[in-house]
DNA sequence: TATTGTTATACTCTATAACTATA
DNA sequence: TATAGTTATAGAGTATAACAATA
């Protein structure tokens, strides 16, 4: 690809190889691969006019109906003002609504509607099968050991203090 | 923590467990996790008077010393406007030098200077200890295999045209 | 007083585009 | 013409801080 412009400057292993002291760190491996997996995620998110802040959003509510934007911000482990933009944006879209809630005029009910669901089903399928493609070199049991040792590694790095941080 | 708010709104199982669904997805695993890393990782360096950005163009010197700023680029997967800022930041700290390069006056030559490798030896001994506790829960082997995986994954991810996207 | 949702603002990281000096 | 480094600008994502309504 264009030149390799060899001969004033050390010439490097090979684009994929150089960075290779790096890779030794879990965190710059995770960071690498979770830029390309955004990047993609990103646009296969697109033609159903998700991000992958709404398309989260919108996992957290199929599983948690009813909850709160505070809960909601707890959950995706962000700040009450985010969540704002992303509820109106799934609320502009027709996927989900405020409901008011008897008790306390202050909190809204998050719900999703019908049509918020099937475009959940519709976008999810869309991203598992993306996930799918992604990770195609790993076979079924090295993904279900990538997430196993995820899973304990998310428990282990947030086991420090999950909510209020400071 | 505080208040449960538990009458008007919906419980949810538990902070940990409410994003089930989400979580099913590698993708935002990787998402969760980096981000805690980010977070401590940024704490950890610090003192150093490093950010990720540059203790990882460190990292790459001390592997390819003599490369350019636009080798830098291709290595770290961000655009040449960004490495200057990473490149101005090590040199103005002694970390790192611009070594005009004799047959093209267009590049320049990076190498770590001495104050630059007993700073990044500090720095990365900082780090791998940190990541040592981060994970924690896992054990060598565990780390081993996660490694391993996440080794193959960025290979299967990124075996899509890596250099110039578009 | 404390909390919910909201708004305005700022900060970080990165990308885009235009410029210069060299090639 | 093309490339290396630079600069200015903008965008995405998120945090901080202040505010009104309600508890």
């Amino acid at each position: 690809m264009t030149k390799q412009h060899s001969n004033s400057v050390v010439k490097i292993k090979s684009m994929n190889e150089s960075d290779a002291l790096l890779r030794q760190f879990v965190g710059y491996r995770m960071k690498r691969i979770y830029m390309l997996i955004q990047e993609d995620m990103t646009r296969v998110l697109e033609p159903f006019g998700l991000r992958i802040g709404t398309f989260s959003a919108l996992a957290v509510l199929m599983d948690s109906p009813g909850i709160s934007q505070t809960q909601l911000s707890r959950i995706l482990n962000i700040k009450r003002s985010g969540v704002v933009v992303v509820v109106d944006e799934l609320e502009n879209v027709g996927a989900l609504e405020r409901r008011p809630v008897a008790n306390d005029r202050r909190v809204y009910a998050l719900h999703v509607t019908s049509a918020g669901i099937t475009l959940w089903e519709r976008a999810e399928r869309a991203v598992q099968g993306h996930e799918t493609a992604m990770f195609s070199e790993l076979d079924t049991d090295d993904i279900e050991q990538l997430q196993m040792l995820l899973g304990r590694a998310i428990k282990s790095v947030s086991g420090r203090g999950e909510s209020d941080k400071k």
